[in-house]
DNA sequence: ACTTTTATTTGACTTAGGTCAAATCGGGTT
DNA sequence: AACCCGATTTGACCTAAGTCAAATAAAAGT
């Protein structure tokens, strides 16, 4: 995702302290080891996942093919979410490709909050709304790009990712084979 | 985009009846001649579009290559998503395929309803979410479908489409050649 | 009806990337 | 040091879709 968490950390500085504590409460941290699943395909996904540290995974299979769709670092907010907003069973798979530790918040328990406190709403709006900008950037690039350039841009602008994830992972994210990622990775 | 224009009709419906009538204040209802541009590249944002009749067409220019992003028919809301929430110049045009009638609302008053009714918000929220998930959907169906199975599912899904939109357009939505595309309507 | 323009189809050829199978490379184990 | 197992690379071949160019077909203008 981009680094939409710095405007989204000013407007969740600018909270009262009552919302603060609110939100502190139900909002737990806790760690996930190494190829463990924090939502498994098929499940609803009733929490979000603020990573604090680790890398984590998301993913579905599609006849037999995993299809990467998103990886997440520090600080980026994991959840299915067409699962998550709609409270169905996800098709994706979220998992941990290093030990993570992140702050969890449920779905009922954010819920409740923004029929309590309209600024949760906002927030609620304003992730929403760069997960769509996402979205639509990832979709720009796969129209306009070629294997090589995403792979390219992805040196450029994490060159961090290399260091964590498997190339299996990074074909599939790149929605390429693995053989071709290899190649990409030969020239040049 | 889905149908998810019941949900938010109900949310509308349970306006209370002084915010229905500041909606009608600020809303508009134009006419666009076919042709004609809602939106043009380079330009802001200002304003989002709910058809009321005809089609429009949302796309951008790439290497002097033609991508269209959207196709919008009756109720749909039309608008170039980052460039109306970041109020950024925008990459995308909209254009008016056929005679378009819209209800046109602008950025600025929509934000000043917003900061007036909270229920306000949450319709911007589930307006966002069900985009971000017509978005995550065609992601999805790039991954995995074939051009000749997207092709077959705007057959059966929207055959309508095929009704008003020349197959310049349809091959660009679709994300192939025009030669292409009638490749995979002579077979079939 | 006849011309001009625009939309669509068809043909020949190219290319990015996929698939399948085999070969290497590492890094742990023992 | 020898072995094993997963990760990565390399090779040979295949296929969906693109490109460029030419041929029709359909619309629009006169």
């Amino acid at each position: 995702m981009l680094s939409y968490i710095e405007r989204i950390n000013n407007l969740i500085r600018a909270f009262n302290p009552e919302l603060k504590t609110a939100f502190e409460q139900i909002t737990k941290i806790r760690t996930y080891a190494k190829g463990e699943f924090l939502l498994k395909q098929g499940q609803i996904c009733r929490k979000s996942f603020l990573l604090i540290t680790g890398v984590a995974h998301k993913y579905y299979q599609y006849e037999g093919k995993i299809i990467s769709t998103e990886l997440y670092f520090k600080d980026d907010l994991a959840l299915a979410f067409h699962s998550y907003t709609l409270q169905e069973p996800s098709k994706e798979t979220i998992k941990a490709i290093t030990e993570v530790v992140v702050s969890e918040l449920a779905y009922d328990d954010f819920q409740i909050l923004k029929l309590k406190y309209p600024a949760v709403v906002v927030l609620d709006l304003m992730i929403t709304e760069y997960y769509a900008v996402w979205l639509e950037n990832r979709l720009f690039q796969f129209y306009t790009q070629t294997a090589r350039s995403r792979y390219l841009q992805i040196l450029e602008k994490s060159p961090h990712i290399l260091q964590y994830i498997p190339l299996t992972i990074l074909a599939a994210y790149l929605g390429i084979s693995l053989e071709t990622l290899s190649r990409i990775r030969a020239k040049t």
